[in-house]
DNA sequence: TATAATAACTAATGTCATTAGTTTTGTAAA
DNA sequence: TTTACAAAACTAATGACATTAGTTATTATA
């Protein structure tokens, strides 16, 4: 072996990053990791706790990600245009990394208290792009349900290949959100 | 070992949606199903073809029974109500058999013949329901998307745990319908 | 009763993740 | 410059899996 190449855990996160968006989080195991980085197996127990700690790791810096993604595109936006704006970003970011964004979605332990903080996060962002409708805390919330309910579903299912109709993506998950928030209007 | 116990490819997959519903798709492994039916492994291999094909089944399964439960849901209701009684009866689907809806929403191989005819089916039965709305394929279609979206996300999020306030769940997905429906209706 | 099909078995292989213990290397202190 | 220590790599070993090949036993049928 020639000289040690000091990988570090952001090192090995991204590359864990790259092998699951393209090939798939299933796909992401420690062994194909190993080969990708040039070391052996045992070896990223140096950076990583173990495989459950990776996935979680995925899952944290997905939800970071995501959270990310949605501010930069609401810049200069607010109400329906800033929602639908968030929504497109957040369906843009699963299409771009898709591993990440499958970490995100088939996370089990959602009771980790760094994820749970994560998570927080992304739902006071939403709640504040919500004030403006001056809708009370609770229905705020139920909104804030609404809505990343609906975009995680057309995420998850375009990822899965669940729109099989030659018919444009883009368009429905604009007709849906747009749908939504004019029901939200005529209350 | 006594008699042989004469199992068929049906208990097997029984017992592994049994298996899937308590402890989750994650841990449905070859050897606790065995242990379960109280052979040894390789013995399966006379009923399955493989662990894949054995999810696949659970897929197909899955989504046979989620679609049986809509149309049970919508028996004697039409437009909005049955829409909602669909999507109420998928959400309880996916809270009564966890398992199971984890293999349809965990899918990889959407591409698969025979999962592709079944979620066809699912898709002819929205667009049936959709009928008395009088909207072009076009629209129908983008709805079918948009409901599928909404319902599979929510239970997707419930499922993982994603709703942590203490807020009613079904109001939620009540709601998240509803305002849909009245975007819907006054376009 | 004999035979064929089937359901079970044992044995073996290969892929993983993980742990323990060891060697090497880079860096910082003496 | 040398020494010492921490960190990063390694080898070896274990145990859980899925899967295949080949074998035995049981049920049903001819």
């Amino acid at each position: 072996m020639a000289t040690r190449q000091g990988l570090d855990a952001e090192t090995v996160l991204q590359a864990a990053i790259d092998l699951a968006d393209q090939q798939g989080i299933e796909q992401l195991s420690l062994a194909a990791l190993a080969t990708k980085l040039t070391i052996k197996t045992p070896s990223l127990y140096n950076h990583i706790k173990g495989l459950p700690d990776l996935r979680k790791q995925l899952s944290k810096r997905g939800l970071l990600l995501v959270k990310e993604a949605m501010v930069e595109a609401v810049i200069g936006k607010a109400e329906d245009e800033a929602l639908l704006a968030a929504g497109m970003a957040y369906v843009d970011f699963a299409r771009k990394q898709p591993g990440l964004y499958e970490a995100i979605s088939a996370l089990p332990d959602y009771e980790d208290p760094e994820l749970k903080e994560v998570g927080a996060g992304v739902v006071s962002f939403l709640l504040r792009i919500l004030a403006p409708y001056g809708l009370s805390e609770e229905d705020a919330l139920h909104v804030v349900r609404g809505f990343r309910s609906m975009v995680h579903g057309f995420a998850s299912l375009e990822h899965r290949n669940g729109f099989r109709m030659g018919l444009d993506r883009d368009e429905s998950l604009r007709r849906l959100l747009q749908t939504y928030l004019r029901g939200l209007r005529v209350r």
